[in-house]
DNA sequence: CTAGGGTGTTACCGGTCTGTAACTTCCAGC
DNA sequence: GCTGGAAGTTACAGACCGGTAACACCCTAG
């Protein structure tokens, strides 16, 4: 019961969720349309006419991933409204709940690891997409009254994208356990030295 | 003037490391047989001599990555010898150093987020060599003195790891750029807490 | 009821992929 | 100089790829 999701929908939108699923799943270059389209319940032309190309497709689904992020990020302020260090912190145990989730890293990072002609589109979005999501760990460092935001933002970012290959490679077992502690020992040593 | 080095030697060590050279730049399903024999000045039945299938290869090609990584390690006692504390920071200066070098992140880790079949041969020799470098890190941490050598050897390992895929994603002037100062100062506050 | 747009179906194009067969050529060691 | 093995050459098999053309269908809005 993989690759299914063939609910009753427009068949782009279903197009669109089949795609990220699998791409998520099994890779970019690992998957055809052909394959996309049968796992939707539809065919190549319907995808055609709704994406002009498979790139346009990529690039979409990417876009679609980010879109689910902040809305993660959104659910964070609802449930924690104006408190920032506890969103921060919320941040942390969800990405280190997703880091178990599943073994396959981040879509961006490994869409970027497999596109890799230096003009593909997708590649310009996914910079564009992960700019964004710095931005806002920065902001909600910032917020949290924390000095040196962007430090701690950094830090937490590259801890996390290193966790996410961690499991890619050695599996859930292997360096990737620390994160949590590492990341709440960061915060806790940067809320120390104030905001200046 | 890329993708040449066919310098004259055994037709399968020029396979090997045009190969190595090419599944980094344009990844592994990026790259076919033919273009690998064809930039070694060799054909596809040599290739086919010498490695039973592309996987192979591919397996083989790890292989030589993480030799070459050994012996950089290798460098590093040769350069300080019996100075743990002086190799680890040349560790830091050397893999801040690559991170600039070329926009690729790790080959390992690359080749995990294409390879997705959970039985391919090649995720099997990633996870163990993988493995071994951490082992060794942990090592170099501990006999340099350091208390909880594996928290510390499993952050540093993060940090990398992230830095390079941080790099393959925004590129060198994103998060990456602060991976010296974070991994100094770790290492240092690591220090302090000197061995139990 | 009818018109029309979205959808499904089938077949196809040209290209690329891994891998193999059959044969020729080259070259080093005897 | 001869021979045997390594390497090169050509052609091909069979599968898959992204993308398109032509046409039949269905279902809803008028």
């Amino acid at each position: 019961m993989t690759d299914g999701i063939v609910e009753r929908s427009r068949p782009r939108d279903r197009i669109l969720e089949t795609a990220r699923d699998m791409f998520h799943k099994h890779g970019i270059k690992g998957v055809g349309v052909d394959a996309i389209t049968e796992a939707a319940g539809t065919n190549k032309m319907t995808l055609y006419r709704h994406f002009e190309s498979k790139d346009e497709l990529i690039v979409e689904c990417l876009r679609a991933n980010a879109a689910k992020a902040g809305a993660m990020w959104d659910a964070f302020e609802a449930e924690f409204p104006g408190d920032k260090l506890a969103q921060l912190h919320a941040w942390v145990r969800k990405a280190a709940a997703m880091l178990n989730a599943d073994g396959r890293g981040c879509d961006m990072a490994n869409a970027a690891a497999e596109l890799t002609e230096p003009d593909h589109p997708a590649r310009l979005v996914i910079k564009e997409l992960k700019e964004a999501q710095r931005a806002r760990l920065v902001t909600l460092c910032r917020d949290a009254g924390i000095g040196q935001a962007e430090l701690l933002a950094d830090t937490l970012s590259l801890l996390l994208e290193g966790a996410r290959v961690s499991v890619q490679t050695v599996g859930t077992e292997g360096p990737s356990t620390q994160f949590v502690r590492m990341a709440e020992g960061l915060i806790v040593s940067f809320r120390g030295t104030a905001a200046v």
